[in-house]
DNA sequence: AGGGTGACGATCA
DNA sequence: ATGATCGCCACCC
């Protein structure tokens, strides 16, 4: 099972109408810090619910012609905005807990 | 084989 | 609020 698989399976737990952001698809992936890889899924990723994936804080982090669409579609699903985000408070979609996929040393915060 | 890159994210000015 | 920097690392020439 490679990164990408685990990845794309967090991807698809997102239900409709709810949204998650790239670090958290990383995370829940087993992947913490991976949020760049997520993008990289994405990008090619037509079977997924793309539109769904968000920056940290609700951001659209697409160039204009793309976040437009994005945007779209998440109204479309009954997502809101506050501004140019995507009301999280209302929509983010939270996984359980898991444990980091143990790549030799996940990285953690560390803890000044 | 090696270096630039990116649908990120956190932090600092 | 905005903009710069830095860490991240698999992918793609």
């Amino acid at each position: 099972m490679n990164m990408r698989t685990r990845i794309v399976a967090a991807i698809r737990k997102v239900p409709r109408g709810k949204v998650s952001t790239y670090g958290a698809i990383a995370r829940a992936a087993g992947y913490p810090g991976y949020s760049r890889f997520v993008a990289r899924t994405l990008h090619g990723a037509f079977d997924l619910p793309w539109q769904r994936i968000v920056g940290a804080g609700g951001e659209i982090k697409l160039r204009a012609d793309y976040a437009i669409e994005q945007r779209l579609r998440l109204e479309a699903e009954g997502v809101t905005f506050r501004g140019c985000r995507v009301d999280m408070k209302r929509h983010e979609f939270k996984f359980g807990k898991r444990k980091t996929h143990n790549k030799k040393n996940s990285k953690r915060k560390t803890k000044s």
